[in-house]
RNA sequence: GGCCCGGUAGCUCAGCUGGAUAGAGCACCAGCCUUCUAAGCUGGGGGUCAUUGGUUCGAAUCCAAUCCGGGUCACCA
């Protein structure tokens, strides 16, 4: 139980035996943590009582703070101001949390259950590589599962790669008339890349016809329909449809090289995943659906053949599921992925992280689910995320406005080696150490600016600015754990020090205010973790590792280990440290982000 | 226009289940390396928490209205 909780019920039953009478509901004891300018740990606010106890906030207080001093082990002391009581926590509560869980590399995790979660994340189109915007869902999909499965869920990482439809089509169009025939080995460029030029220079002919099609007097939405290269790529989508082998072998080579430059990326990045589908196999299965739905009465047909749900009485509109010609639409295919999803894995919980345009794709999505009385529907979540934008606006792959997945780690690597050199801090490696600790900073770098902001807001970034590697970022991080990790060389303690190492410990002095404030930081791990859990939100996670490690600096700077005041001071910060360590690396190792131990 | 999301320091963001004098980072200014890694630490300036009204002992936080920005409401995905 954490300690605020432990405070709550200690407060609870306090009252239970100062006012037998009242009923004090838990909910309204509310435990802060003290604020730095007064002398205590933790604050129960007395204002809510006054009503419902019929006392001033000086004798309730002060009944209290005795009852819980005098009775509980808890507490040391307590402060009565204006209403606040301010508790101090007995020290050896402290050391003794101190000493059950340092050695725990799990501290701060729960239970395993049997609870099963999907996270379904980058999901990618395959006629274009990743960019900026990618690795925003990417690495909050990859932390989210890592979040989860931290908090006692079985989860399973998905990629529903949508490999099929006119997007690809395009690509393989503008190939065929313009590459010659040319491959990524022969064109020196990653397949992806290959494939994502070819995308664009699809589209600049597009707008070419179309812009030569107007000259000639044709309007501009049919100049729009009849662009030759527009109809060669529906012709090509038709053909693959109908498994046009030809076709389809060109469509199996050119994903192919998209897949080998993903996974290159993805193996770049350090991101995996347990299950991957591909719409091309998934794109029929709502089809299925939709008839039950027809047939339950649920949904209504009209005239064209065409296949609706009205969802008015929901507040929204008449949502199209099936073509007049018999085609399956985006949410037809969804319908179809979210109920294999559950019947394949049997489901508490899909989570589909997906950018905040389709809020109400996803929202209609659940809805029909529901509608149709599939199981899945309740478990369907939407992890919701603001699009990153360029100064200019939003990204467009078609139009080549986008920083590139690939060119951003690179670049981060290099300014990595950039600002090492420049602080003279690549002595004592070699070149391959030197090699993996610019990618450990640069990845870092990367996931932290990402992870670090609510995903609900959307972010702005400027290519112009490198993402810094100062002050609130991952380098901070793992700057304060090779800090660590150097005294803890020089004492010959191991990283994870077993639970024995400090078996003979015993506190003689009393605790020194920032020695608390670290254990304090400590002790709440496990709540800061739930509640990012809870709230689908890693950036919870970011802000207290930085807070911690921010604590330590601070804590290093002000006192010694290696020469402590005395053996039992030195021992006592040892073990401070060490779990300082080992939590920072667990809390960074589910964003996804390695702490090197010498930087 | 309907629905959804956002608006907090010059910039980027925390804080939002109501609680004490609203916090970080960047940038700017002034200090700190014969002592465990200065990618660090200490201090300083900088705020009408978009606006107005309401609820309350107490509002950045809750409610209502308004303003600004974005998204979405496709037989695109």
């Amino acid at each position: 139980m954490t300690l605020t909780s432990q405070i709550k019920h200690a407060a609870q039953d306090a009252f239970k035996h100062l006012y037998p009478d009242v009923s004090i509901d838990i909910a309204t004891i509310l435990v802060n943590q003290t604020k730095p300018e007064f002398t205590g740990d933790y604050t129960i606010v007395l204002f809510p009582f006054l009503k419902l106890l019929k006392q001033k906030p000086d004798v309730i207080g002060k009944q209290l703070g005795d009852f819980l001093t005098e009775k509980t082990e808890l507490f040391a002391a307590y402060d009565i101001v204006s209403g606040f009581l301010n508790l101090t926590v007995r020290d050896n509560y402290w050391v003794s949390f101190l000493l059950n869980n340092y050695a725990d590399a799990h501290y701060g995790e729960k239970s395993k259950t049997d609870r099963r979660v999907m996270v379904e994340y980058s999901s990618p189109n395959t006629n274009k590589p990743l960019h900026f915007g990618h690795l925003r869902n990417i690495f909050l999909g990859a932390a989210m599962s890592e979040i989860l499965r931290a908090t006692g869920n079985q989860v399973v990482k998905a990629n529903l790669i949508n490999d099929r439809g006119i997007h690809i089509c395009k690509s393989m169009i503008a190939w065929m008339r313009y590459a010659n025939g040319a491959t990524p080995e022969q064109a020196g460029v990653k397949g992806d890349h290959l494939v994502g030029d070819y995308y664009v220079k699809f589209n600049d002919v597009y707008k070419e016809e179309i812009k030569q099609l107007v000259a000639a007097g044709t309007e501009e939405k049919a100049a729009e329909k009849e662009a030759p290269i527009m109809k060669d790529a529906q012709d090509l989508l038709r053909k693959w449809e109908a498994g046009d082998k030809e076709v389809y072998g060109l469509w199996q080579k050119m994903n192919g090289w998209v897949y080998e430059g993903f996974d290159d990326t993805y193996k770049t990045l350090g991101i995996t995943f347990d299950k991957v589908y591909h719409e091309s196999d998934t794109y029929l299965l709502g089809k299925k659906i939709v008839e039950e739905g027809l047939a339950k009465g649920v949904l209504f047909k009209k005239e064209d053949g065409s296949v609706w749900i009205d969802l008015k009485e929901d507040g929204l509109d008449e949502k199209l599921l099936l073509r007049g010609d018999g085609t399956s639409v985006y949410m037809t295919q969804d319908l179809g992925t979210a109920k294999l999803k559950y019947e394949e894995f049997k489901l508490d919980q899909s989570v589909y992280v997906i950018a905040d345009e389709q809020n109400y794709h996803l929202q209609v999505l659940k809805l029909i689910m529901k509608r149709l009385g599939e199981p899945c529907a309740d478990g369907i979540y939407h992890l919701s995320y603001g699009m990153v934008e360029l100064p200019t606006g939003r990204m467009k792959s078609r139009e080549g406005t986008v920083v590139d997945a690939d060119d951003m780690a690179g670049e981060m690597v290099r300014l990595a080696r950039e600002q090492t050199e420049s602080a003279g801090k690549t002595e004592g490696f070699n070149a391959d150490e030197l090699t993996k600790l610019y990618e450990t900073i640069a990845l870092g770098a990367l996931k932290f600016y990402l992870l670090r902001v609510d995903p609900k807001k959307k972010m702005i970034f400027d290519p112009k600015e490198s993402i810094d590697l100062h002050g609130y970022t991952a380098t901070f991080i793992q700057y304060a754990h090779a800090r660590i990790c150097s005294i803890l060389r020089k004492e010959n303690v191991p990283m994870a020090p077993g639970a024995s190492r400090f078996q003979s410990f015993e506190q003689a002095t009393d605790l020194a205010p920032l020695e608390k404030s670290i254990i304090l930081t400590l002790e709440q791990y496990s709540s800061v973790l739930s509640e990012s859990a809870d709230e689908f939100n890693p950036s919870s996670i970011c802000n207290y590792a930085f807070q911690l490690a921010q604590l330590f600096n601070t804590f290093y700077d002000a006192h010694s280990i290696s020469k402590a005041e005395s053996e039992e001071k030195k021992e006592l910060r040892l073990i401070i440290i060490v779990m300082t360590a080992s939590v920072l690396r667990h809390a960074m190792r589910l964003m996804g982000i390695a702490l090197p131990e010498k930087m």
